[in-house]
DNA sequence: TAATTTTATTAACATTGTTAAGTATATTAT
DNA sequence: ATAATATACTTAACAATGTTAATAAAATTA
């Protein structure tokens, strides 16, 4: 019976948004069944009739909010931009997103979420944004074809630290501005430092 | 009167290294002021005598697990290497220390603890510790002296990023030790593609 | 319309951090 | 040494939380 299940869908629906709204304004910390609930219009205990519990709805606001971070950044995709560029900006407005929404990289990123439910962990990733650029960037002898892995590799880390480090270290107090330009220095580095000498 | 300030810090001492205890096996989620209490071999409410709150506590565990951290670290340090060598020693060895310690470093990395008491602020860091190498690596021709910042924040940052990859993708199950191999081989990546050309 | 299944709510429970009131212990003054 | 006082600790209580069970309401089917 399909109706039944699109009407499930729905009301699930009501809950993950109910619920990414609160996380979004009130922080991970302060979302309780209780809210959601209310928020969505139903009492708090119906969650229970669509969730197995509180950890499997923030799960699927993580991956929403992960898709929505996704949408955001494919905006700034435009072929204008020389790869270099492009990879730089993908990587800076990656980092935006979650900077200017640190509820949302604490609950993606640092929450306990425990078992991912299969369902969830094949969506459009970023990563495979970066790993197609650098595949390009590598044709146009930015870097060697036999560097992309790592280089993959390490920028996804240090970018995922850096955010981390930002949004974590409240004393710090660091400059989102600088920060940015620190991601872009490390781009540049990264990519010419490796440049295929074409004259060998 | 300088005894009641030595009885207080040997309390509170009591209760700190309950709690890390706790945190160590139980977990970070696990762990509550009625347990710290017991192990502790107190009330729970003596708790609130010596500290603001439960965060306050979890704060002074946070930095003990850091000086813990570098005190396994830095038991590495040895003359005999390369200082190459040494620079992916001190990364292995930390990355290790967490890897080996996963609910430590939620507690260090992924809590919120908010605000950090100023004396807490200054001990013995790690970040000192790569940086004194760096300089010394950029002395024996391994990097550009203009580089050491940049690599100092990027090693840094992507260090971070995969522990946090690491420990909190259940799902993924990456092999400790092929991400160890992963860390050599950035290391190397970054100081061998930036070594100073002598015959320039 | 009656019977049944589905959906939602209310009430209750155990656990949590935290506080206030009270009790024991140690310190000081006489 | 004993009374007065300050310090250290505990017990009891509170409000808030996630979760479940019992119950009511609504929708679907017969």
């Amino acid at each position: 019976m399909n109706k039944r299940n699109l009407q499930k869908q729905r009301i699930m629906r009501f809950f993950i948004d109910a619920a990414k709204e609160i996380i979004k304004t009130e922080g991970i910390k302060n979302i309780t069944a209780r809210r959601v609930g209310e928020t969505a219009g139903y009492s708090y205990a119906t969650i229970y009739n669509y969730f197995k519990d509180m950890n499997t709805l923030l799960t699927y606001c993580a991956f929403d909010f992960l898709e929505d971070c996704y949408e955001h950044v494919i905006t700034f995709k435009d072929d204008k931009w020389d790869c270099k560029e492009q990879l730089i900006i993908y990587n800076i407005e990656f980092f935006k997103y979650f900077a200017e929404n640190p509820e949302i990289f604490k609950l993606v990123y640092l929450e306990d979420l425990g078992k991912i439910p299969e369902e969830l962990s094949k969506r459009p990733s970023i990563s495979r944004l970066i790993l197609d650029n650098l595949n390009e960037s590598s044709k146009k002898g930015y870097l060697q074809k036999n560097s992309i892995d790592l280089l993959l590799e390490l920028m996804g880390a240090s970018i995922h630290g850096k955010l981390l480090f930002y949004l974590n270290r409240p004393n710090e107090n660091q400059d989102l501005d600088f920060v940015l330009q620190v991601i872009e220095k490390e781009i540049e580095f990264l990519l010419n430092n490796n440049e295929v000498k074409n004259y060998e």
